[in-house]
DNA sequence: TGCGCTCTAGACACAAGTGTCCACAATTCG
DNA sequence: CGAATTGTGGACACTTGTGTCTAGAGCGCA
């Protein structure tokens, strides 16, 4: 019922249909995930396509349950991740954009595209981002910020690096991770943890070694 | 020709055809930017946009080059305004940001996620973007910044101007207008003279006025 | 008054996309 | 083996969108 145990004689998998519509979700919006271009993608005729799916909204609802799962749960435990310093639970929360893996930035943003056109995307973005910023913002409440300076940190951080991401900078690793030091002095307010900085530093480079997607 | 001189009889100008299509650009995105829709909206047959246009493709070309115009000299000049200290030069900078009728930054991001999808449209954004940096930077040189400083300034100030507008974030002209001091003084490295500041503030106030557009 | 220019409407032809129905091939399992 | 299940493919009906062609209405001007 969900692909998980394909036939010998399948040809393209729930997953597969997902898998595609994903890709052109991301790189050409919405509006171009056509079941009929996706069929000729898969080598496949257009109507297997309604063994799977009710119809074309029922994919893109599944879709759009992924992105939550994946987006919104990765930074919600990466910022529930327990941290001996503040410095420390920023450069975690760092993690889950340093390591694409954890966040899809392009599923992000193509589902932000979509929501400009679809009232009910728009309000599961609003929750997703709600749900987030309140993540980032019990993390710093952990570490003894008030209420308030929690809430603004918080803002701050998230806007500031999605804001980066939105932008599509394009820039190497090693120029992108000589600024950590001073995002981090400048979110937090304090002076990083030099241990802390090292671990992150060490994380990035394991990552940066698979070549990255988009 | 151009629509500028309508008939009586004229229904829908050529301008009304591209006011129409920039809206629909803005809230929906290219892929919803139709004859068909464009011609219901103005209550119109569909054959007479083929009057003022050779084609759907004619029509987006003219889109794009009236957002050049628009958003992109904007900046340019802004930036090439004469000002004393290079803090009144980053505030008329802001003032591209605080007048919607300056710069369109619907249309703006609009524009960005059309060229994900075209080629074309993305070369004429890189080299916008190229442009409006440079003139950023020249601004910086202007006030004594070495070439280096200059570079790095212009583009934390750029991008992160337009990471704001691309998170859409929404907030009270009042709210945002409180934190003017400290970004002014963070991207110029200088303290803010206060009767630019005081200036700055009071156009801001006069535009604030007037209710602006989505 | 009547001619020409400007603009609009409707019909036609066509392409691309959606969803449904039905036949049928290939596997799996009793 | 034989029957049910799992997928696939092709045909059909329908919708939405593009671009072209032609008739003709309304205004401006001699």
């Amino acid at each position: 019922m969900d692909g998980a145990h394909p036939n010998a004689q399948t040809k393209a998998t729930r997953g597969d249909w997902l898998n595609a519509a994903r890709d052109v979700l991301v790189s050409e919006g919405v509006g171009e995930v056509k079941v009929l271009a996706l069929s000729h993608r898969l080598g496949v005729s257009r109507s297997s396509f309604y063994w799977y799916f009710k119809n074309r909204q029922d994919l893109l609802d599944d879709l759009l349950t992924g992105w939550e799962a994946r987006n919104t749960r990765t930074i919600a435990e990466r910022c529930a991740t327990p941290a001996e310093t503040i410095t420390g639970a920023v450069c975690n929360f760092f993690t889950c954009f340093i390591d694409p893996k954890l966040f899809d930035r392009g599923l992000d943003f193509a589902v932000r595209e979509w929501a400009r056109r679809d009232a009910s995307v728009r309000q599961r973005i609003d929750a997703a981002d709600a749900t987030r910023i309140e993540a980032v913002t019990a993390m710093f409440s952990r570490h003894g910020y008030d209420a308030s300076d929690a809430d603004t940190r918080a803002r701050i951080l998230y806007f500031m690096q999605l804001g980066y991401h939105a932008l599509d900078v394009r820039e190497d690793m090693e120029v992108r991770l000589s600024r950590v030091k001073g995002y981090v002095r400048g979110f937090t307010g304090a002076e990083p943890d030099a241990l802390d900085l090292s671990e992150f530093l060490r994380f990035a480079e394991t990552v940066s070694q698979t070549p990255h997607d988009t």
